[in-house]
RNA sequence: GGAGAGAUGGCAGAGCGGUUUAAUGCGGCGGUCUUGAAAACCGUUGUCCUUCACGGGACCGGGGGUUCGAAUCCCUCUCUCUCCGCCA
């Protein structure tokens, strides 16, 4: 949620930025404008009554106790004629900050001076490449057929069981989600990171924080007797433990990283996009949270990034970072870098990882703040990116690692592992 | 799931219809004293809206109500604690 003073004092600038994302936001901003012109004068009249009324029933306390009834019978009677208008006041206060504040959460994020125009993701530009592509042999399988072969995965058993989307995994491949899992929450705990397991469901006002309600709500799995979300990546609840919060200027930045599984209905997928691992209901993540100052907040963007990065590396994984257009950046981030990672058998790139700034939107959604050494409050930034999802980083290990002789893991995590291939 | 108790400022804890602009203690910050520190003493101490400013208003778990006036009374929701039941 953009700041109200930040929209009345840059109107021109929030519009001309949102067009960036190809959002018009000329009539919103406008009415936006509008609303809170009308929210603060009604506040001005509703205060001001309230001031006399205030002053009115002190009055009427002294004159009682000065045992004069009978003017204070009469203060009385003005008294209540007033409160009628206050009500009056109070309700229609009540009714304009609703509105405004539906119009405020419809607007998204402005994006980062460096984000440029573009349609969809194929307008994102590349920015960093490293590692080869691996040659493979004319009979190289892709994933969900070495899943069958070598009897790690089962997608069947996962369909019948629940649905599409949330497969078995078993033997070596049950004991290779683990190991990436320790694989990464060791390597954040080695960058600071503080560890936790967050809670897999949610309420509203978490949903709210981060931004998935209320318009994304249909992404989420739903517990309507209890009123929860299942969390679609752990972003959310480790956000918001922050939700009303004012840290101390020295308690930043945050550094936070969790494992949690990830629920997303993902509805409207279809085709190769779906095929195997690459788009499931159910998955597995470790990510990563940090909150910062203003100031801080995009050299700690460039920090998560080269975090990332470095878990590819080690994991010997060609990948790509690419800096998201404008209209792929999500409505609630300022600046994003999608990491890809080459799947050779599916001759494709997959994503593996969003890392994103989303400046002060989250924290004035969530009111998250921080005091700084001057004693000053102010809204902080907050930063989150996977480090990693597991079942793409999973599905190009396969494909890239196939040899006639099995799958071979790469060096660095055959100590979690306690394997080094993956054979019938 | 059943019964009961409770939720007050960073923490502890009073207040249970009108000098509460919330007592008091602890903690925090500033100062006096001191070579320095401690102790003692003095002052100060939250969040939000509005205003150029002075000022005004809101907030005692959330929401609603009664009243001229609510931390205080009523309704409702949430959470916490104790006991019982169930249970990994």
């Amino acid at each position: 949620m953009l700041q109200l003073h930040f929209i009345r004092d840059n109107k021109e600038f929030v519009i001309e930025r949102l067009g960036i994302k190809n959002f018009n936001a000329t009539e919103l901003v406008e009415e936006i404008i509008r609303l809170d012109n009308d929210r603060r004068s009604t506040q001005k009249n509703l205060d001001d009554n309230l001031a006399t009324s205030n002053q009115l029933s002190k009055e009427i306390g002294n004159l009682f106790k000065e045992g004069k009834k009978d003017q204070a019978e009469e203060v009385r009677k003005a008294s209540t004629e007033l409160k009628s208008l206050v009500k009056e006041l109070e309700l229609s206060l009540n009714q304009i900050e609703k509105t405004l504040n539906e119009k405020l959460i419809e607007l998204p994020n402005l994006p980062h001076e460096s984000v440029k125009a573009g349609k969809s993701d194929t307008d994102n530009e590349i920015v960093y490449e490293e590692g080869t592509l691996p040659e493979l042999a004319a009979e190289a399988l892709p994933h969900w057929e070495l899943a069958s072969k070598y009897d790690i995965i089962d997608f069947d058993l996962g369909s019948k069981v629940t649905g599409a989307g949330f497969p078995f995994y078993k033997g070596k491949g049950a004991r290779l989600q683990r190991a990436l899992i320790n694989f990464f929450l060791d390597e954040a705990l080695k960058n600071d990171y503080i560890e936790y397991q967050p809670p897999l469901l949610i309420n509203e006002d978490s949903g709210f924080g981060t931004g998935q309600l209320p318009d994304k709500e249909g992404q989420m799995y739903y517990v309507g007797e209890d009123n929860l979300y299942l969390i679609p990546t752990a972003e959310v609840p480790i956000t918001n433990i922050y939700r009303n919060v004012i840290l101390k200027e020295d308690q930043l930045p945050v550094k936070n990283v969790a494992f949690s599984n990830c629920f997303r209905r993902e509805a409207g997928s279809y085709g190769k996009d779906v095929r195997g691992l690459n788009r499931l209901h159910q998955f597995d993540k470790v990510e990563i949270v940090q909150i910062s100052t203003p100031e801080k907040s995009y050299e700690i963007l460039e920090e998560m990034k080269a975090h990332v990065a470095d878990l590819l590396r080690k994991l010997e994984l060609p990948f790509r970072i690419l800096r998201l257009c404008g209209g792929d950046v999500s409505f609630a981030s300022a600046l994003t870098y999608d990491f890809e990672v080459y799947s050779a058998a599916q001759k494709r790139w997959l994503e593996v990882s969003s890392v994103s700034n989303f400046e002060n939107f989250q924290a004035n959604r969530m009111k998250l703040r921080y005091k700084s050494k001057e004693g000053k409050t102010t809204l902080a930034h907050t930063l989150n990116g996977s480090a990693l999802a597991l079942p793409r980083i999973v599905a190009a290990m396969l494909e890239n690692n196939q040899t006639e002789k099995g799958i071979i893991i790469p060096e660095l995590l055959r100590s979690y592992t306690s394997y080094e291939i993956i054979d019938t």
